[in-house]
DNA sequence: ACCTGTCATACCCGGTAGGTATCACCGCAT
DNA sequence: ATGCGGTGATACCTACCGGGTATGACAGGT
């Protein structure tokens, strides 16, 4: 029973995701058949089939889909270990840089919130550097777990704090952010269903995990653009109270009255043991 | 950029835990030159210094103690990814047991509960066949993060339900333990003060992740042992109410006020996704 | 000084990961 | 039907590297 090797890891998954030997070792820099080779021995080894090879292609088995999502994890997991080792040691460029951390937040969330944190954070005595690491709209999950980032500003129900350790910092309703022209934008209160499938102001779809999600609304993929798009009365959205910080002369904001609230978090890999972690996630529940 | 190997992780391991590459070189069951290079190989992959060799034997820098503790989270989900795995193709002696979770609970604690719980989900349709794995003291956090185990029953605050998903289930006082012919046991409560340091019954030690914490009351391993003990009057112990259900005629129990509760949850990897476990958790906390 | 215990170095060998060439198989077009 | 393109599997070879043995370097204790 000897244990997987990470190698073996990275060659599955890209079969897995690609279902094709040719594109997945094409994918891992590698000729098509050493990889398939590979995959034959992990089955043999492991004793389960892992691929359906079909005349019509390549499909997973019911084991190959548990090794997926697992070995996503391992992968992660040694990823991390190596990220994170190799800043410990300062082979990250400047020596030793032992303190300090990598915050990933929203690029353009939260801004009021992150600018009280760090400057009280900064005010702290013995205070780690904090190095902001802009994040997508829903990647800041996967940079905790794979060592880019150390610790997180999360937004439930956007972001999924499972597997982090994490506490609340505050609670916001949402808006809908409307382009100031339009009949809705005079109301004092919307609900959740006067702006759902209005057909003349689909909802912007942003891209979840590297796809967009099925819908009408236009594609965007930076809170510019969705700007530039609701002040030209193409569309709408949905956002935290906060987000009228940046909110345009041709916009027009109106609280919803039955969205979901907004929970901002500071969330952090479960087993971190980290000081200076200790020390922001202290002044951040503080604020 | 390359990975970090399992292989090496494993060896890394080894030589920080035992902090002597003889010893580590015999665990692993492999030469000690090899095992040498291999490490020095591993500190210039990732540019970074792991180990102090001394001339008074071997020392972890602050980066060998990251990687120490990242390691084996990397370990414990390559291991996981490989026992899941196999598990769900069946390569577990009978084929295709899909439908199976592995339940991991204290070897003598929360009987009945445990017995409602598996009783009550065993009625419900498309239940899942449940393994119960006795688990020592305080091993079920590992049993979930290797794949061991599915899903466990946990005690706070004995265990830690750090990184797992968990729904508390019951919550209940503690109880001290006594000889029956003690004098304590013949009070109606009494506090933690009371029983702490009593020199003529010292509190008995159970080992934590292999080891005995220091101390002066007895070694014991397992729970008849120390019912053992109690009832010849050698030493006491603090159990949560439910323990009464296996004391001997020996025993007296007494309620402590000021003990912290315990809380029984049920608890699993963060990310399980199985149907079947959804089912078991919904069971569990409609009990 | 000697011995002992430690980790590092030198050198050799065999397994295996990876490459190239090719096969076996099917769907599909002509 | 029959070749053609595209798939994954097989055969075979090479080179690297992981591992073993023997030995060195170096410090402490006697």
């Amino acid at each position: 029973m000897d244990a997987l090797e990470i190698r073996e890891l990275r060659y599955f998954t890209a079969v897995a995701e690609e279902l094709h030997f040719g594109r997945a070792a094409e994918r891992l820099g590698m000729a098509q058949p050493p990889l398939s080779r590979a995959i034959q021995h992990l089955e043999r080894r492991l004793g389960v089939s892992l691929l359906e090879r079909d005349r019509r292609g390549v499909s997973l088995t019911g084991a190959g889909e548990v090794l997926l999502y697992e070995g996503r994890a391992a992968l992660d997991a040694a990823t991390a270990a190596a990220r994170r080792t190799r800043r410990a040691g300062g082979a990250d460029g400047q020596g030793g840089s032992r303190n300090r951390l990598v915050l990933a937040v929203k690029a353009a969330a939260s801004h009021e919130l992150l600018q009280k944190l760090l400057d009280a954070y900064a005010a702290e005595p013995g205070a780690a550097e904090i190095e902001v690491l802009p994040s997508g709209m829903c990647e800041q999950e996967e940079m905790l777990r794979d060592g880019r980032a150390d610790v997180a500003l999360m937004h439930a129900p956007f972001n999924s704090l499972a597997g982090f350790d994490s506490e609340e910092l505050t609670t916001e309703g949402q808006i809908a952010v409307l382009p100031a022209g339009h009949p809705l934008a005079a109301r004092e209160t919307l609900s959740m269903d006067d702006v759902r499938d209005l057909p003349d102001l689909p909802l912007a779809r942003w891209p979840r995990h590297g796809t967009y999600p099925p819908g009408p609304g236009p594609e965007v993929r930076d809170q510019t653009q969705l700007a530039q798009l609701i002040a030209l009365g193409r569309t709408m959205a949905v956002f935290p109270d906060s987000a009228r910080s940046w909110l345009w002369a041709g916009h027009a904001a109106v609280p919803l009255t039955d969205a979901p609230p907004v929970v901002t978090s500071i969330a952090w890999p479960a087993h971190s043991r980290s000081l200076a972690l200790a020390g922001l996630v202290r002044t951040a529940t503080r604020l």
